[in-house]
DNA sequence: GTCTATAAGGGGATAGAC
DNA sequence: GTCTATCCCCTTATAGAC
């Protein structure tokens, strides 16, 4: 047994670290870093501190492990706010700030999030399409009604894609941006911390705006 | 002979499409496809109609085939707009309205050319630095003074992030887009042209919105 | 310059011992 | 359940004929 495997034990009781949970906590880490193609079952089997030997008796094959691990990162990403844009009761612009504090904190926490899924599914290693389903129908049924509401001559789609790239696109283009604007890591995470305030502020803007 | 050689050396007279240059042609088409990781030589070969050991003597490698390509399409996405960001001439508007409209027609020609960049520099296999030096002086120059000139109080970095997600987002979650709003690739070509007029005016009414 | 054949090695998966 | 050893295909790259 690992020091950290018998430190875990001390702490949470009897219960042990299955080997099945560390493979999926290694091979989280390693596809979000690397991407499907790039990612060797030797990374995850030597992260797991196991051997591949194991990895394909608990997941039968990388594609499997991997399809296990996109499932769970579209989640995460998608499975709080979901709820959120789905509620009649919530307003606009509660929505709006809900989405930006709710997605700036989940993409601070898991570098590499954000590009993994999409690029994952531009590359076609995973049809995201079963799990978009709910998503789709949650923007569309309340959040397209209530901008539809305020501004009945500005198309929900447009604002919706602007608000998602407003509060996404940085966390994608993160490294190009450190590089171009020379920030540290705390610098960055301090500027999306503030964009947590912009955002609502200038969605406001952008509804009031004149066509 | 194949019959568009043929036909190119009709239209242009006796000039020949040089073996070297099918092979960039083609490797540019797999590569921003597929990505460094995933393509194969083999992709390229057949797709520049010719075999391994050619495009091995005229490269030297794979990598070195790809730094060629990435390069190019750096230069693709930052060349026309550099200058254009460094000239002091041009007022702030008019830089927002020339950007959204050069990025959206650049990016609408070239699919994938977006996610293909900002994946590759977050998988470290290319190293953009030597590129982006000029786009680093360019925006710091010129672009965030003439912010700073409407809106004291307004961060330039947050603004231009902004602006850059607005454009760029929308391409790099095309699938996603298209699968959860259910968009043909004509609807979708048509939602961003229109984003051309729309941008101008959101980031307008950004520069004027109350903090 | 261009081809065929092949070397050299990487990587996913499994057999079989324990 | 877990390990070692190994299989076998795929991929990059090169040797050598033409």
């Amino acid at each position: 047994m690992s020091h950290a495997q018998l430190a875990y034990r001390l702490l949470m009781g009897t219960k042990k670290i299955s080997t099945e949970e560390k493979i999926k906590v290694a091979a989280s880490k390693v596809f979000l870093k690397k991407g499907f193609s790039s990612a060797r079952t030797r990374d995850i089997a030597e992260e797991a501190d196991i051997n591949i030997a194991l990895l394909n008796y608990y997941f039968r094959s990388k594609q499997k492990l991997f399809d296990l691990v996109m499932y769970e990162k579209v989640q995460k990403l998608f499975g709080k706010i979901s709820p959120i844009m789905r509620d009649n009761t919530t307003s606009l612009g509660k929505k709006i700030q809900l989405a930006t504090t709710e997605y700036i904190d989940t993409l601070s926490e898991t570098p590499g999030l954000a590009i993994f899924i999409l690029n994952e599914v531009y590359k076609n290693n995973y049809d995201i399409v079963p799990n978009m389903k709910l998503a789709r129908k949650a923007t569309k049924s309340s959040l397209f009604k209530q901008v539809k509401e305020i501004r009945k001559d500005m198309d929900p789609f447009q604002l919706v894609v602007t608000l998602a790239g407003m509060i996404i696109f940085p966390f994608v283009a993160k490294p190009m941006l450190k590089l171009t604007a020379n920030l540290s890591e705390k610098t960055f995470q301090k500027l999306m911390q503030e964009r947590k305030v912009l955002i609502p502020i200038w969605m406001k803007a952008i509804l009031k705006s004149k066509s």
